[in-house]
DNA sequence: GTCTATATACAGATAGAC
DNA sequence: GTCTATCTGTATATAGAC
């Protein structure tokens, strides 16, 4: 690995563990054991470094869709789901940096945080597409709302990502739970016999479904 | 309002915006109308303000289970649903900075993550024991399994604080979400009847539940 | 309590030797 | 390509007048 490489590298980490304020030009060079001139010749400013560092944490986002060829609408979405995950998995350090981007909304990553939402719609819209014609297709329950349901997906993919970055040591517990998402998504959408599951209100209701007498002698 | 508590609203608004190695005390006496020594002089120093912000922070959060009196497990699930997102949208920048600070994991503001990690937990584990005492009541289907499901709830409804977050323009959106979880949460939880739902598999299932052919027909 | 003026440290960035 | 030395701005923090 080469000298720009390596300052790159220990940039990288550093800008993903601290934001771009906290971390001087000094550490990245005390890290990469060079001096703070040559990080500077090689990015020519801060800024361009932190960009080139982003790039090195885009580089490997992107969706293939061709892997869900000859599967049926139900095997995609667990296959989605599956694939969403262990791309977090795998890429845990730069994904922690570019949420962190996100929910700060950092100035100095529009870029990144535009990309990143632009990605995460183009999944999410890939799931509402699969939704639908599983819908038509009679694969799925006709109270499939592909919208909403594909978000809501996505949603509890996402929490159980923050729940991964938060409990670091408890992935072996994440990947139950994604299992145990599968299985709830596939029980939701799976049967096409209807069941007792009015529309949803809008507003939450407020009858009393169930006595604690009923309850008590059920 | 007097001119400590100005200063301390204002550096929490900025703190929670920028971050704290990006927000200065020039920044900080500008918003609040002061002079920089004025600021010092009230909270010694950086550090010192930066914590006593985050006082300011964590004062709302605390779990009031008494709400939960007189419903059944069914409606308190749906109760805690909406009372998690109802104290995110009441305190949005002060859950975004929350959130920040526990994503990246800040070294400045490790008490801050401590305590919101155990609130977070302690809401989990809430969750947890009414859908042990629902199924235990059989309000529940037996296939309830409350450590996890109540993990998939609490990682959905993080999944929608992102999403409101990252969309804050769609807040009617992720309320109708939020509805939509509900229903799913209910029909899941709510019908003693059993269905074709069999345990999960901790690896992905590979066989094939419908062929392109059989799908064409129904 | 609030200010102006100032001390001190460190940030990002440049110059120029090798 | 890589370094040392240095410039310049701005950060936190202090001193002292009012």
């Amino acid at each position: 690995m080469g000298t720009r490489e390596r300052i790159l590298e220990r940039a990288a980490r550093l800008f993903a563990n601290q934001g771009y304020a906290a971390t001087s030009l000094a550490q990245v060079a005390r890290a990469a054991q060079v001096s703070k001139a040559l990080v500077l010749w090689h990015f020519d400013s801060k800024e361009h470094l932190f960009r080139a560092a982003l790039q090195h944490f885009l580089a490997p986002y992107e969706i293939d869709a061709h892997v869900l060829l000859g599967l049926n609408e139900s095997e995609q979405v667990e296959k989605l789901i599956d694939d969403y995950y262990d791309f977090i998995a795998e890429h845990l350090p730069s994904v922690q940096f570019v949420l962190g981007q996100v929910v700060r909304q950092d100035e100095n990553s529009q870029e990144l945080v535009a990309h990143a939402r632009e990605l995460y719609r183009v999944y999410r819209e890939l799931l509402t597409t699969i939704l639908e014609r599983g819908r038509a297709a009679h694969v799925f329950t006709q109270q499939v709302r592909p919208t909403e349901d594909a978000a809501l997906i996505m949603a509890a993919l996402n929490g159980l990502l923050l729940q991964h970055l938060v409990e670091p040591g408890d992935a072996v517990r994440v990947r139950e739970l994604l299992a145990r998402l599968k299985s709830a998504t596939r029980a939701r959408l799976g049967s096409p016999l209807p069941r007792d599951d009015v529309p949803a209100p809008l507003v939450a209701s407020t009858r009393s479904r169930e006595t604690p007498a009923q309850r008590a002698g059920s």
